[in-house]
DNA sequence: TCATTAATCAATCACTTGATTGATAACGGG
DNA sequence: CCCGTTATCAATCAAGTGATTGATTAATGA
């Protein structure tokens, strides 16, 4: 158990922990307030060592863009998905969002921030992009589902209803604390594509 | 018509100029990418000037973050809201929206971003904050007034709903091109709080 | 063992950026 | 017409800010 490093470190151990300590940083100040002196002294290198390891700041965003995209896919495929009915897995996306809400905030934090930045630079976006559309075509398959399987209704749009579940969810993330516990949201949410009533 | 300004320009019409231009390039570089002197070179004015109406950067975005409050609070009482069913209060809020993103597209982009800072400058906390407050109180109103006069469901959840309403539009706008028409997003909310079809 | 590579840092560069200073020019009331 | 107020700018400051340079030291393999 070498905790501290006396003297050495990986090259990816070295990108790794600059990753995470953006990440940290973005979180206190976003990404207008991030400065690559303030990572540096973060990890506990010069600066001149982190500009060997990511030779510019644009790629330290890539950077952490990436880890952020990895760390969502972790989350999508945290749980098997096979034989369960619509219903049954929207409750599964709904546990998974109030996981990583509890475990990772700052996840949904720095993804809130490059998701804004992606609107101006292209490199993110070409990494953010994705997962925004992953996130809303998954949720969309499920309600193609549960509408067939008869957890929901059947005039209702996919698309529509995906764009519908990821702005709540995302709203929730934004206003956290300010709105109740998030059970309440879930439950709307299922009584908004629930099948009517009647049979 | 006096397009050109020989020489002087009074106090407010210059702060007004002055936010304004600073909307502009946040809308193109971000809050993170504003900087003063772009601002008093697209007023056309020196930095010292711009430093005479506006002391400091500061004040600039609160400046800013001000001028889009009134703007909301313009939009938000564009229409005559007495006498209609919560139905058709919801619809009238659908077409301000749509209205608000063909018109003033900038004013969601520029909210959005200072909605992001506001996490962490209280400042401006204090002066967004109240305006999504406001923007779900209202949804959540009419909600529960559709609920009683028969336009909506009974079970519903009028706060839940109103996070659920105000996120997909955010959400909307800030994907849109890529989802389709907002009509689609706008029936879809309709039938996901509508009464159940039985009666 | 020893040359090569990988990792690190002190010092510094070139430029940015918010803000200030001191002087100057228009405006407006008396 | 004159003088105080308002508005403006050229020049400059001080503190950053991303990035580079040149040298030094640990690891590594032949």
């Amino acid at each position: 158990m070498k905790t501290d490093q006396i003297k050495r470190e990986t090259g990816e151990g070295r990108r790794a922990a600059i990753g995470k300590a953006a990440r940290q940083l973005i979180v206190e100040k976003g990404l207008e307030g991030l400065r690559t002196r303030d990572i540096a002294a973060l990890v506990g290198i010069n600066i001149a060592t982190l500009h060997y390891h990511v030779p510019s700041k644009e790629a330290l965003i890539g950077l952490v863009a990436e880890s952020i995209r990895d760390d969502f896919k972790v989350q999508a495929a945290r749980h098997p998905r096979d034989g369960k009915t619509g219903l049954e897995l929207l409750r599964l996306e709904f546990a998974d969002f109030a996981e990583t809400m509890e475990e990772a905030p700052d996840l949904i934090v720095v993804m809130a921030e490059l998701t804004e930045r992606a609107r101006r630079d292209k490199a993110i976006s070409a990494i953010m992009a994705p997962m925004g559309d992953f996130w809303r075509r998954q949720i969309a398959e499920i309600l193609a589902l549960g509408a067939e399987d008869g957890s929901f209704r059947t005039d209702l749009d996919p698309k529509a209803g995906a764009l519908l579940i990821t702005g709540a969810l995302s709203e929730y993330a934004r206003t956290s604390g300010k709105f109740g516990p998030a059970p309440a949201l879930f439950a709307e949410i299922e009584r908004a594509f629930r099948r009517s009533s009647t049979t």
